[in-house]
DNA sequence: GCAATTTAATCCACAGTGTGGGTTAACCGC
DNA sequence: GCGGTTAACCCACACTGTGGATTAAATTGC
């Protein structure tokens, strides 16, 4: 037992912290219990240190949390990209997706920070590029960047369960969630009550996607007037 | 000074706490210093009550943030139809962001909660009202409904500050950030740098919505295969 | 008009949060 | 070998949300 506890600087081969390790953990920490969960004394017992330790690396909670975010976003996996617009636009988009999947509760997070900017401008830089071969101009381009990313966004975040949702995924809420809107007594609501109490994401998604994919090919096509 | 401290029930006319006092000076709060300054104690300051005299008014800090979240919501004021669907569409989408700039700081809270479900279903009556008038079936309404949500949210959400964003408004920053894009050696983002450092959340919201509704008219005429 | 009940506020207390400051021991350059 | 830097430690503080017991006014029932 040479660390239960002991003052002073670690011997050389001890490095139990590095900025890495605490990305890690405090990932792990978010997989695990959510995001909420993420205190500094959670993520510093996670790593068999004391909490403060943390601050000779980090900022503070803040800083771990944006770095939380970009490591995520870091993981991203692009795609291959065919020359088709459409398809690749659609399969960027999917790729964003997947890297949320991977760690559900920290997608929120990924979707509800200021990013420290210039991380992760590799989608951003791909989105563009496709956009541009595409015969967008370079303003146009920027628009379009942004319309998609808000789909993706907006979508991705009612995914995550942290933005505004009409319906349920699972079989025994949809029932349930069917009858409340059925007696609001709201004519379209009613009508639609069936298709609004269900919610399936991916169909969602990929609905979206192509409808925004859709009209950004229309776009270019006719010129803005 | 009758009620410098006082305890046990206040007199008749001191009625100082009712669910409205108490959303109104949360909301007053989170517009003075923001949704992270919303604690029990400030909230019941304002009020000059005791932190723990609200928990009779309401559930917990959480429930508390939904009711702010739905007051803003329901502060909605929704546009007279014209019968023209774009129009009306975007003149409803206008209005959501009208909502929410109303109380800029509230706006994250409104964008990133679950909705206690029912509550503002109106502007959802009327944007399924409008899509089946045009034509669309009740599934069809419901995709569309969602797709068109998740752009205004995601736009909201950029302009909240609180979601992904690749560009400032402020002048000074712009140069600044403009630099920082250039030099990252990406060719489509050095390319289109002049324009992704700025962003006009006005005009960038209008151009989303505009496509998006494009978008939606267009599926209504050429229906999915 | 008086007693019993309900209600709405108070205070005390607790565990848990982020973080500032001071202490201690191992490493590194001289 | 020795001073300075570094990276860990612990103590401490001002906060947070909230559970429970207390208290006094308002309301209700006879």
């Amino acid at each position: 037992m040479n660390t239960t506890t002991r003052r002073g600087r670690p011997r050389k081969g001890d490095a139990r912290l590095s900025r890495e390790a605490i990305l890690t953990a405090a990932l792990e920490v978010v997989d695990a219990d959510g995001a909420a969960a993420v205190s500094m004394r959670t993520v510093g017992q996670r790593l068999g240190v004391d909490a403060k330790s943390l601050y000779h690396h980090i900022d503070g909670k803040e800083a771990l949390l944006d770095a939380v975010a970009g490591h995520v976003l870091a993981g991203i996996g692009l795609p291959d990209l065919t020359g088709q617009p459409e398809e690749d636009l659609r399969a960027i988009a999917q790729s964003f997706r997947q890297a949320t999947r991977a760690h559900p509760q920290a997608a929120a997070l990924v979707l509800t920070r200021q990013l420290p900017s210039i991380a992760a401008l590799a989608p951003v830089e791909a989105v563009l590029s496709v956009l541009r071969k595409a015969g967008a101009s370079p303003e146009e381009a920027v628009h379009l960047l942004r319309s998609l990313l808000a789909v993706v966004v907006g979508s991705l975040l009612r995914e995550a369960g942290a933005g505004p949702a009409f319906g349920v995924t699972d079989e025994a809420g949809i029932a349930h969630r069917r009858a409340e809107l059925e007696q609001t007594g709201l004519p379209a609501v009613v009508e639609c009550a069936p298709y609004l109490a269900r919610c399936d994401h991916e169909a969602e998604f990929s609905f979206a996607v192509d409808l925004a994919v859709a009209a950004t090919m229309q776009r270019l096509v006719t010129p803005r007037r």
